[in-house]
DNA sequence: AGCACGCCGACT
DNA sequence: GTCGGCGTGCTC
């Protein structure tokens, strides 16, 4: 038998399978999915099979044999091993970076090169050996095996002397590839089955054996398995008293493989189902029968803030794994909170199992388990979760769809909802996307014009629509705020006159308001007042930003730190001005206009700690603060009863960037944060302050028109042939020197419209724009140069780029060039 | 990507 | 004459 495997070399000459053959006692281990320690060259790495033939095609003496098997049981489906070349193909990223994508991070292989003494004689050679030689010898020999690395370090003045003795077989390496994860075990302590022989010897026991005696009855009333740490917390002993019982045989100490269930501490309130409004329930019904149909389809759920998308969300669930199939549910990491995971574990209770990026490597990896023993039938996480190892889905939830974080900016640079889909034409599931402010390349798939180019690849999407809020209270007034008029009227500060009166009437009411301030247009940087020196970054085209917690000043890309200035290093002034974030300076003033107000802020800064970003709204939630101020990540989240007025203040910071979808961004960020007052008896306010009030995403958010704002968005795109009706590929190559850089990209310019022309009768037509400075146009003393391809979106140009990119292959080689490939991009950097 | 093999400059 | 520089090419 041999097996196809992808190595993990993530290179272009390496990017395809190599044959090995399976010795026979690995039969067994050996399957399609199956992680395997092979060796590659002079090397042993890390493979993942992906294919299993009787025979080869190679010169059966050329073929080696696998070294290691590393699985039980595959980490991967046969079907996610093909979903990961569709991936490869498409996003053009490494067979195996995809693969890698998909397994838990506890997975990811380590190489560790130990080495030992070779066995005297071996050699055949009188040991001729240099002076300090026999010592590093005996050294290796006292300790059996040392790894590699550690050894190199502890005779760090004779590295050589260590190579010598490898190269003359003295010692000999052990290559090993091993991953993160050694299933964590805990000592746990077993009773007999029968209890009553329990009592039998608590009779036995010697009178002043008082601590043997309560282990035992602590048995006798709960004969489970215990945790030894537990057993010993609980009872307060020492391991000496259960030690002793153990070696009386009437207790058995095992080593058990421990689960870790992060949740398990906390309980569920079990839920119902609850009754479903007449639209609900025609949205769920849609949905029932598709997925009762087995067939792909895709929807597009949009519902306004408020109208009960999880309740349809649950029951769809519900009717999936009633049909006996799995269920997987895409929420943004910010928004996957315990409250989120509650309504989830609530009506499916154990049933759930969570995947979110503060978990710790082992807590994700038993989650993964989970879902790979098919302990679970649903799985809530963010991005990643897509790549749940189930094997019967039935439904795929993506909620919030137009969110930019299920684009992954790493490679491989996937988008979850295309994952989504790819999955669900496998599985024959359904896949919903929701959202209030839904994107427009998912709207443009629901028209008529999409429908009639879409494929088996790029299907339609049905929309499905929950227009009124169930509790049917009106979505809040928005009034905008011309920030000119303020100026003019004198007013410097960031409040309007009109906001400022609303936060007072709140403060006298006792209510509370969310103030939202993108973080865009107020990043934090340092500037001198007297000559307008801006500290940037030596090594990168950006300024430095300044944190407050360390009283320094660092980049945010390459990780260069410095004192903050004292000095202004340009003209000597000593007017030098720290801007903290925008967040922090509406905090100071805040504090000025209304004293003794009290504020929770959150951003980047006040949240970097595991759960604080809950602790604040948590806190705010019991009204122990009368604002909550903060970036995008206050936009999000729970239901506030008491907050009644909501300020965004500067609602076009985002307008003002170069992407095209900067009225998007802005639109979908104020309808989100509007959605947040006067969600419950109290009815609500929101106040937009802007210095381009009659911009249309602002006009359209203020009026609750989604539909308003696409159609104009969807013209304006359709004009600059901007996505949805274009696709975009953006390249971007990386050089110390511009001139190789710019070479290079003219280079890749050139041979790109040369293969569109040469396949111009087969329909291909795109447009290069560039080479041209990128946005950063300096990382880490590297330049960065950007080729931005726009095609129609129903051409598969994947290979032409492909073929494109190649001509750079010599220069990457050679000379250090990094292209990066970016297909359907959601930053333009 | 690594790592070995191989062919030219400045050292004992 | 040799040590080591990194260009070139391969890995089942
Ligand atoms: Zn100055
Ligand atoms: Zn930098």
């Amino acid at each position: 038998m041999y097996a196809k495997v992808i190595v993990d070399v993530p290179a272009r000459p390496t990017n395809r399978a190599f044959d090995y053959s399976i010795p026979e006692h690995m039969r067994e281990l050996v399957a399609v999915g199956s992680r395997v320690g092979v060796p590659f060259g002079p090397r042993t790495v890390q493979g993942f099979v992906v294919e299993l033939h009787p025979g080869t095609q190679l010169d059966p003496s050329k073929v080696k044999p696998i070294k290691t098997a590393m699985d039980l049981q595959p980490p991967l489906t046969e079907e996610l091993v093909k979903l990961a070349s569709w991936i490869s193909r498409t996003y053009l990223c490494h067979e195996v970076t995809a693969l890698q994508a998909m397994i838990p991070g506890a997975l990811k292989a380590k190489y560790e090169r130990h080495v030992k003494a070779a066995e005297p004689g071996a050699s055949g050679l009188l040991p001729l050996l240099l002076p300090g030689q026999e010592e590093i010898l005996a050294y290796v020999r006292r300790q059996e095996t040392v790894e590699l690395q550690s050894l190199m370090d502890k005779f760090a003045d004779d590295a050589g002397l260590v190579k010598g003795l490898l190269d003359e077989g003295f010692l000999v390496e052990i290559q090993m590839v091993k991953d993160r994860m050694s299933a964590k075990k805990a000592l746990t302590v077993f009773a007999p089955e029968d209890p009553s022989q329990l009592e039998a010897w608590l009779g036995e026991l010697p009178a002043k054996a008082a601590k043997q005696r309560e282990v035992l009855e602590h048995f006798i009333r709960q004969p489970e398995p215990m945790k030894l740490t537990d057993l010993l917390t609980e009872l307060n002993l020492s391991a000496g008293s259960v030690k002793a019982l153990a070696d009386r045989g009437w207790l058995r100490i095992e080593e058990v493989e421990v689960q870790r269930d992060p949740y398990a501490s906390r309980s569920f309130k079990p839920t119902s189902p609850l009754p479903l409004t007449p639209e609900q329930a025609g949205v769920y019904e849609r949905i029932r029968d598709a997925v009762l149909s087995e067939r792909q389809r895709v929807f597009l759920l949009h519902g306004v803030t408020g109208s009960g998308k999880t309740e349809v969300y649950l029951q769809s669930i519900q009717t999936c794994l009633d049909q006996g199939r799995e269920a997987i549910v895409l929420v943004p990491e910010i928004a996957l909170t315990p409250q989120m995971v509650e309504r989830f574990k609530g009506r499916f209770g154990n049933r759930v199992a969570v995947l979110h990026s503060r978990l710790s490597h082992g807590e994700r990896y038993d989650e993964w388990r989970k879902i790979a023993r098919r302990e679970v039938s649903v799985v809530i996480g963010a991005r990643s979760a897509i790549f749940a190892p189930f094997t019967k889905i039935g439904l795929i939830i993506i909620d919030e769809e137009h969110e930019t974080t299920y684009k992954q900016e790493e490679s491989p640079k996937y988008h979850a909802r295309d994952v989504a889909i790819a999955r669900a034409a496998e599985h024959g599931a359904s896949v919903i996307l929701g959202s209030a402010t839904p994107s427009l390349e998912s709207m443009y798939r629901t028209t008529n014009e999409a429908a009639a180019a879409a494929t088996p690849e790029r299907p339609a999407f049905e929309l499905l629509s929950m227009p009124s809020r169930v509790e049917g209270r009106p979505l809040p007034p928005v009034r905008i705020i011309d920030m000119r008029e303020e100026l003019k009227n004198g007013n410097r500060s960031m409040f309007s006159r009109d906001l400022y009166k609303a936060i007072e009437e709140r403060l006298h009411k006792k209510e509370q308001i969310v103030l939202l301030l993108n973080r865009r247009g107020y990043a934090t940087f340092v500037m001198c007042r007297t000559c307008g020196y801006v500290a940037d970054c030596p090594h990168c085209d950006i300024s430095l930003t300044y944190h407050q917690s360390s009283r320094a000043i660092r980049c945010h890309y390459c990780g260069y730190a410095e004192r903050e200035l004292s000095l202004c290093p340009d003209c000597g002034s000593e007017h030098i001005r720290h801007f903290g974030t925008g967040t922090q300076r509406v905090e100071e003033e805040l504090a000025k206009l209304f004293p003794g107000i009290r504020v929770i802020r959150m951003d980047v800064d006040t949240t970097t700690e595991k759960g604080s970003h809950e602790k604040w709204l948590t806190m705010f939630g019991n009204r122990q603060a009368d604002v909550l101020l903060g970036t995008q990540m206050v936009a999000k989240g729970l239901d506030f009863p008491y907050v009644t007025l909501v300020g965004a203040l500067a609602a076009d910071s985002v307008l003002n960037l170069p992407d095209f979808r900067a009225a998007e961004r802005t639109f979908q960020l104020l309808t989100q944060v509007a959605g947040r007052a006067g969600r419950h008896q109290l009815p609500g306010e929101v106040y937009v302050q802007t210095y381009t009030p009659e911009h249309y995403s602002i006009v359209s958010a203020s009026r609750h028109d989604y539909m308003g704002f696409m159609r104009k968005e969807m013209m304006m795109r359709r004009l600059h042939n901007y996505p949805p009706f274009h696709r975009l590929v953006l390249i971007t190559l990386s050089h110390e020197q511009v001139q190789l850089l710019i070479r290079s990209g003219e280079v890749l310019a050139a041979r790109l419209k040369e293969l569109a022309e040469d396949r111009r009768d087969q329909g291909v037509e795109l447009e290069v724009l560039g080479p041209v400075a990128s946005p950063i146009s300096r990382i880490k003393d590297r330049y960065r140069f950007q080729c931005m391809i726009k095609y129609r979106g129903d051409q598969d140009i994947a290979q032409i780029v492909e073929q494109a990119a190649s001509v750079l292959e010599d220069a990457v080689k050679t000379q250090k060039l990094t292209v990066s490939i970016d297909v359907d991009p959601q930053l333009l950097m």
